[in-house]
DNA sequence: CGAGGCATCGCAAACGTTTCCGAAATTCTG
DNA sequence: CAGAATTTCGGAAACGTTTGCGATGCCTCG
């Protein structure tokens, strides 16, 4: 059954009739072995198709040269998260790899604490640095790696604090944006759809919402904030309340486009048409925003560079010597996006 | 900077009283120890937080419980392709964590070569079994893992031979099934829109297609097959070859469903409407689908079940004593599909 | 010419766990 | 009740790698 007798360090130093560390040194360019020396195991190397074991090599020197995002799957699961995490890994792979280091992916299912999850992985040393994705408003994961000391990323802001790197779409900015782009136009009743979730960046878009409000010096209604739970269906369900309403509210702004799909059919068999008798305006552009009519105003993030800004600032933060500072702000970092000036507002 | 003091099954031991072979046989499970003792054990590993170091683990027992899948980011970032190996990779998760084993996605960006990529993780022995994905008509890395003893399974079909496991949707089925029922309705100009991968996927479709046709006693016509490269786009790419031919299709059958995306509106454009004009049917349902007018015709797949029973496959692979059989045919299995009557077709 | 410095490499001790083997304690058998 | 069988546990050797330290040879410099 454990037939795989890959070849090892050993059998590699014996062939070519060298000691074992200075092959350890020469596959892990030492300073300390000659070029030659060097040249020539790394060929031998090749030849025999040697690579290092990857658990002796991580229990010795305590890394593994790995970073690890982890993932939650019933988020992905939407069409929401269609090609957010695919696109951020690529970027962030590429980034990575510059440094010599490998990415892995660890999905958390819906059924797991996705607490426990990463708890259970930072403990088994799974990975030398993390990237948590989904961050909550306050979130437990981020005490307990800056208690362990284990270096990582949030993707997503927090209202957690203390001395840690995050990197967030810029949620307030798109949203205060939008807002004054629709009253700049004459809007004044503006629909706000949300996610059931609690994360940072319904607040944050909540925030920059009520900013755009205030700079057009108009009030704002609680009642126009609505939180559906799925992403499509939440798109009819907006649409069911904007069509209820007494006072008909003349634009809706969207955190998740995805929404769009189910508010513009719902409007439309009302005899309402979307772009015209009501301005929508969507947060992140997807493919299928250019495919639904009229196309959906969004705002456009290059989100493999994205991925690869992320893995540059966790590049930082494993070169950083941490004196970790108790109450610090979080070094939040808010990427940019760009309007796309589409025909539904 | 190594400050991580990680409590180890030595300290845990010791403040036991007992000895680390007991602690870890007691952590393992293992009937040598008795009920008393190993709830004691448990006990005290819950109280001080001990969990095992999985590079001493994995470096003794040569064995990493851990399965990867492999994933290509560059399909997953299509529409299609997340949703995929989201909910897949959730019933994935669900069924291998029931014969206690964890699920890592390695994730292979479009600027690597998949297959050394795999190469390097099962060299470096980054988890005990690998899912392969985005199999190709010939792939060479189900030879590599034959060759090297490490389980596997394939997911898609391929023209490699040999005794190893692999599951696919029933691509040939539902584009027979597709074509039967366009035929049934008379049509018998049937466009067919692929991809222009070189996966086994186009091939098992493309033959349900010619087996439908000529179940219905219609000739084929490889002018009325279509290889676009992008998916959306494809879709544009379609419709246009459909208009340009002289003796127009009267039904579109496309193996990848956002494809109808960019089919609808180039043809909207044309003034001819889908559904009516032109019946379309697609391979896979996805949320989109349901949103776009008229409502695509397609077969639909509990993705989460397919990757329950991809976990299935794999756990039966890891018990199987293995007298690998050189030329034996590989052991396929088709998960079932069902039709979704939609207006589309 | 001798002493010190540098470049290059080998020896052996870790890293944290599993597991073979033997020892001790307990129960069973006749 | 003696001996055998069984249960329960501890000692210690691995697993494959990295790395501190010492050894060797060679060069340089006073």
């Amino acid at each position: 059954m454990k037939k795989r007798s890959a070849i090892g360090i050993r059998d590699l130093a014996s062939h070519l009739g060298m000691s074992i560390s200075t092959v350890s040194r020469a596959m892990n360019g030492s300073p300390e072995v000659s070029k030659e020396t060097q040249d020539k195991i790394r060929a031998e190397a090749e030849r025999l198709g040697y690579r290092p074991n990857q658990s002796g090599r991580s229990l010795r020197s305590g890394s593994t040269n790995t970073v690890a995002l982890t993932m939650r799957t019933d988020i992905g699961r939407t069409v929401a998260g269609e090609t957010f995490f695919m696109a951020l890994s690529e970027g962030l792979q590429a980034s990575l790899s510059s440094a010599g280091l490998d990415l892995l992916i660890l999905p958390c299912s819906s059924d797991q604490d996705q607490n426990e999850f990463l708890y259970r992985a930072v403990d088994r040393h799974l990975a030398d640095a993390f990237v948590i994705s989904n961050v909550q408003r306050y979130d437990p994961r981020i005490d307990y790696l800056r208690r362990g000391d284990v270096p990582f990323v949030a993707l997503g802001s927090s209202e957690t604090k203390g001395d840690y790197a995050a990197l967030d779409l810029d949620f307030a900015g798109v949203a205060r944006a939008a807002v004054d782009r629709l009253t700049a136009a004459g809007h004044r009743r503006i629909l706000l759809g949300l996610t059931s979730q609690d994360t940072n960046s319904n607040f944050a878009f909540l925030h920059g919402y009520q900013k755009g409000l205030s700079d057009a010096g108009l009030p704002f209604d609680e009642e126009l904030v609505l939180r559906p739970y799925d992403r499509i269906a939440g798109g009819a369900e907006i649409a069911s309340a904007l069509l209820d309403m007494k006072v008909r509210p003349t634009a809706v702004l969207l955190i998740q486009e995805t929404m769009a799909m189910g508010l513009y059919q719902k409007l439309n068999q009302a005899g309402i048409s979307p772009g015209k008798d009501v301005a929508v305006i969507g947060f992140r552009e997807n493919p299928v925003c250019r495919y639904l009519a009229p196309t959906l105003t969004s705002f456009r993030v290059d989100l493999r560079a994205y991925g690869y800004r992320l893995g540059e600032v966790m590049i930082r933060e494993l070169n950083l010597s941490r004196k970790p500072e108790a109450n610090a702000a979080p070094r939040l970092e808010l990427f940019p996006m760009l309007l796309v000036d589409a025909e539904s507002g």
